[in-house]
DNA sequence: AAGCCGTGTGCACATACGTGCAACGGAGAC
DNA sequence: GTCTCCGTTGCACGTATGTGCACACGGCTT
């Protein structure tokens, strides 16, 4: 019932056309599905689904305007703080862990879109928090624009690239940008071998993108939080590199590269053979969205922040009060 | 159960604050509104009312992005033939021109958001289509904004003031703006009352704010339409006065200014009454949006395009087509 | 031609949502 | 104090919306 000739030029997909026109009666004049159904002479699921489609592919666009003079005392705070733009994503506090990684995800994914424009080159790091907001991205439409991914993702069971690849193509399709992965292990086991790699000309390439990143985007490691992040699990570490990093006092990481409570990495081993961007290179990039849930990744936090690694922060309610709370 | 505190700075009225939660959890996180109810400890009815409010109050903004390549093939030509930006709103073939007013009106006033900001000067005149757009104005904070009535709203039986204050008053409550109130009749009865009236100082004051507009936002007045618009129903014209704007050829009129269908105004006598800013004055205005419903203003729609009154256009789909395909 | 996806549709049912109504409670008026 | 008025709440009900399912259609293989 639908005339779709995606050849022709001017005309275009017509259930997009469908879509757009169902978001019009919809959110503009409030009709029913019921009545745009029978204006579209379709059914009533038809459209429900149309602006279903609508919402999920960036369509339509719901944001929310804090009335500027209330930006949550917390977000505000922090700001004074710490110089850094923080959104707070509000959470309930009997929320399991789960649940919180979720939901901040969920809003971050919504609101990343704020900061993604054509004509950039976005650096995307690896591991839970990615992979949970990739499943939720709002598409928009940007030309020029490249993903590049900020540190390798293999270990010693898998090469990790199905699964990197997948996620770093998730951000590829929602904003129609060109894919640059990363085809490494998280951590090399011999410096030297990265040495070495690091010196190979299509690394370089990769390397001379993620310097001249405009966006990094990331979540941040805790290794010796209750709860161990997605690198902690999978075989990327040994027992005595975590007890190499609790001598060193590390207290986190950003795409597998170590920092101290009080920012510094200087002489953390590990970092010799992680494959993410050293922080010297990482604070190049003139926005850096940090996405993190949960008390277990606090001190992690105050860590980034003391490295002035973040820029831009999306964290959940309790723990951006236990933030703020700590040394008020 | 809410603290309301509204003289404590940086304390604010808690149900904005729930309103804000509320719309987060809802548009961001997708829970649903018993969820949201349990976690506000309160009941689902008072959250599907939060909502209600937060999308009436502007906190909550639903935009839909058209995928820039598809701007409607309409709206296309219509910036192709007449240079002016287009909106198109969606409406069935079947309905009636009241309904036609009422969904271009409601999808104006959702629109309008997007003209006004900060600083800014707004011409408004009077008429159905601007008194059914304000009834759904979604407000918008700015600063220093200002609300001028472009033409007087009394007729012979009464001052029309409070009518027109009521609609200036919605304008400028959803803006926070101030309101300048042109309290005069629709038309003078003598030409020369209506020139001693503008050597008024409090009128040039109000004159001058004209001239320096920065939207200019009416309707069309259709004066030989089967179903005339509210300007000439209640008393504002006599039966001699439609007889001379049919011997002068006048077509429609903005803001009670007479133009004939080639945009020309020389010679129509009742402008010498009227109360409406000259189309050179309101040709300064940068920005000048003018909402239209309904195939019976056709030709007072060519009239204004001929004229250059409009810079952007809201036009229900019906009269938008018939325009493009008239002369194809 | 028959068979076999993959996509998209409408139906029917379960949920989620909006709203009239009665009850409650706090801020003046007296 | 006590009364009234106005705004807000939760409940109950009817309506609007989301989704599993079975089925129909077109394209592609065998």
């Amino acid at each position: 019932m639908i005339e779709n000739e995606p050849g022709e030029p001017g005309t275009v997909s017509g259930r997009m056309r469908d879509a757009l026109r169902a978001a019009h009666l919809y959110y503009m004049q409030d009709l029913t599905m019921d009545a745009i159904a029978h204006e579209l002479h379709t059914s009533r699921s038809s459209i429900s689904r149309l602006l279903s489609h609508a919402r999920a592919s960036g369509l339509v666009e719901i944001s929310i305007h804090s009335p500027l003079d209330l930006p949550s005392r917390i977000e505000q705070e922090i700001l004074e703080r710490h110089e850094v733009h923080a959104q707070v994503v509000p959470v309930p506090d009997h929320a399991s862990d789960v649940d919180r990684l979720d939901r901040v995800a969920l809003s971050a994914a919504r609101i990343l879109g704020q900061y993604v424009d054509s004509n950039q080159t976005i650096g995307v790091a690896w591991g839970s928090t990615m992979t949970a907001m990739s499943r939720h991205l709002v598409p928009k439409a940007t030309h020029n624009t490249e993903i590049v991914q900020l540190n390798g993702a293999g270990n010693v069971r898998t090469t990790g690239i199905l699964y990197a690849s997948e996620l770093l193509r998730r951000f590829g399709d929602a904003f129609g940008a060109r894919v640059q992965q990363f085809p490494v292990p998280a951590f090399f086991d011999d410096p030297e071998t990265r040495r070495a790699f690091w010196r190979e000309r299509s690394t370089r390439r990769l390397l001379d993108l993620q310097s001249r990143m405009d966006v990094a985007l990331f979540g941040l490691g805790s290794p010796f939080a209750e709860v161990p992040s997605h690198v902690y699990q999978g075989g990327y570490l040994e027992r005595a590199d975590y007890e190499a990093l609790s001598r060193d006092g590390a207290v986190g990481d950003v795409a597998t590269v170590f920092y101290r409570a009080d920012g510094t990495t200087d002489g953390i081993a590990l970092n010799e053979r992680a494959t993410g961007p050293d922080f010297s290179v990482l604070r190049r990039a003139p926005r850096r969205v940090c996405v993190v849930s949960g008390k277990a990744k606090l001190d992690s936090l105050r860590g980034a922040l003391a490295a002035g690694l973040i820029t831009d922060l999306i964290v959940d309610e309790g723990t951006a009060r236990a933030l703020i709370e700590s040394r008020a």
